[in-house]
DNA sequence: ACCTACATGTAACCCGTTACATGATTTG
DNA sequence: CAAATCATGTAACGGGTTACATGTAGGT
């Protein structure tokens, strides 16, 4: 799944423009998918090309001009069925393992920011996630994915919160 | 950490060739970072130009000869600085969870084969980490990453086994 | 007869990122 | 007065992938 399919997603909800876009990614796709502007916007362009979405300008007082996007049906369509022929495949990349990994090497010190580092997105996440939840309004599926990351992501600090110990204060 | 870096990673538990680098990180690499074939040779090719690590041919009967690597105290410096420098960010992306977030639009066939796929994978890498970590001898850092991994391996299977009967059969 | 493991590499491509450019308005 | 938010976009670059090319040896 790539970013141009994910937009026709995001645009499932009803019409955005490229920067809203941006911040459904960033709540609500936030901890299994992840976009840049410079992702978004050459994507929704070649989307209105090959009519997978409509455009239109929308003029604000106090702000600058929108450009709002709108699924078509042939869109809709078009994800559904790369939604059928996707893999459930996923990547993880972690220099935060990696660096325990080689924690042996490490000083003090940055064993600890890391620790630190790591635990404060870890929550940030989970924060977001369970506010997101706490706000109601989503399908099984929906609901699924945030559960699913926060049983995660409590997973993960409470595993850090119990071993982290032994790599803080190695010889006391 | 970059594919080179990450190349010095490997080599210091002692010497290797490309192929068994890629071993490495199929195994203990596995959950946390990959790299191709495509990635590692020409990685090894610019380490070795930069004196980080040395080459030496070492023929073999019935086996095709091969070019082992060997980190010198430059490449060993310099893995360890990066180590330093890195931050602790991780990176996931998953169209497993995509696909149950738009879990109503698909059909029940779809959605059984998804979960089968996951859970075989995860069933397939927790036994992977479980066997290395029965086979000993590693670092606590090493020994944190491997239970790390096993325990959010645990963590998502369990995850799925509670909740999956809710997309499998709507309506009994 | 075919597939897998061992072993190294290249070419073509895809997909994405960071940084830049521009500019109004609100908030600290 | 500086910074963040809203808003769209491009240019340069990085970093990786799949597929191909080549060849031996051993197992089913």
């Amino acid at each position: 799944m790539n970013t141009p399919e994910l937009c026709l997603g995001a645009l499932l909800w009803g019409e955005a423009s490229g920067y809203e876009i941006k911040q459904r990614f960033e709540t609500t796709f936030r901890h299994f998918q992840q976009a840049s502007f410079a992702a978004i916007y050459p994507a929704l362009a070649r989307l209105e090309q090959d009519g997978l979405v409509t455009a239109r300008i929308e003029t604000q007082e106090k702000r600058p001009a929108k450009k709002v996007y709108r699924l078509t049906e042939a869109g809709r369509r078009h994800f559904i069925d790369a939604l059928h022929t996707s893999g459930a495949g996923e990547t993880f990349r972690s220099d935060f393992i990696l660096l325990m990994f080689f924690a042996e090497l490490l000083d003090g010190d940055k064993i600890a920011s890391i620790f630190e580092q790591h635990e404060n997105e870890l929550r940030q996440t989970l924060e977001m996630l369970e506010s997101i939840r706490a706000g109601g309004g989503q399908s099984p599926g929906q609901r699924f994915t945030l559960d699913y990351g926060i049983t995660m992501k409590k997973a993960a600090l409470a595993f850090i919160a119990q071993h982290k110990a032994d790599f803080l204060e190695p010889r006391r």
